[in-house]
DNA sequence: AGGATGATATCC
DNA sequence: GATATCATCCTC
């Protein structure tokens, strides 16, 4: 297993969104190694992407996006929950992909299933908002050999409001894995 | 089908 | 300063 470098994140975000999927997602706090395998993921992909938040430019949330890729994306959403996000391409385009599932593989509950349970497995807040991907104790790592999977792309979940970006096929999962949010 | 619950953007 | 809107999940 090694650490996903910040040049991995630096590239077209479906492509990204893809390559992440059976890597796996690692944060440590306290000594607590938690970690899942991402089975499930949505490429937002800029500024001009209705469905993205950095379509409203670059604000106090989203300043994080315009960033340099390779940091996590953290928000609050409907007051309860949060989501997790990895920023891609090269600083300034405001793209990033959303982690929608987790396989659980030490010390997470059995629910993953969508964004705002794989934050609360994961112990990710908006403390983490902005964090660096690449830490010891916060980052994603590719396993030596990816085992052949199938990817199945689909839209975006919750995104009607974005006119003819809520229908662009940008949620992409792994066939047939078992934790994946819904079908 | 609807409620929880708070940050944010976008108005006045 | 007020309000409408959420990249969700759980319970009824």
């Amino acid at each position: 297993m090694k650490i996903l470098p910040p040049e991995f994140y630096a590239r077209d975000t479906a492509s990204v969104a893809q390559d992440l999927l059976g890597a796996t997602l690692v944060h440590q706090v306290d000594g607590l190694r938690r970690a899942g395998i991402i089975v499930e993921v949505e490429a937002y992909l800029g500024q001009h992407d209705l469905a993205a938040h950095s379509s409203k430019g670059i604000t106090k949330r989203t300043g994080i996006m315009f960033g340099p890729p390779g940091f996590a994306y953290v928000y609050l959403i409907y007051g309860i929950y949060h989501c997790m996000n990895v920023v891609t391409e090269p600083e300034g385009h405001g793209a990033a992909v959303l982690i929608r599932a987790l396989q659980p593989v030490q010390n997470l509950p059995d629910n993953t299933r969508g964004p705002g349970l794989v934050c609360k497995a994961m112990g990710i807040d908006r403390r983490l908002n902005g964090h660096d991907l690449c830490s010891d104790d916060f980052h994603i790592a590719a396993p030596a050999s990816r085992p052949p999977v199938t990817i199945v792309q689909r839209p975006r979940i919750g995104v009607a409001y974005a006119a003819e970006w809520a229908d662009k096929p940008l949620r992409f999962y792994i066939e047939g894995n078992p934790y994946v949010s819904k079908k």
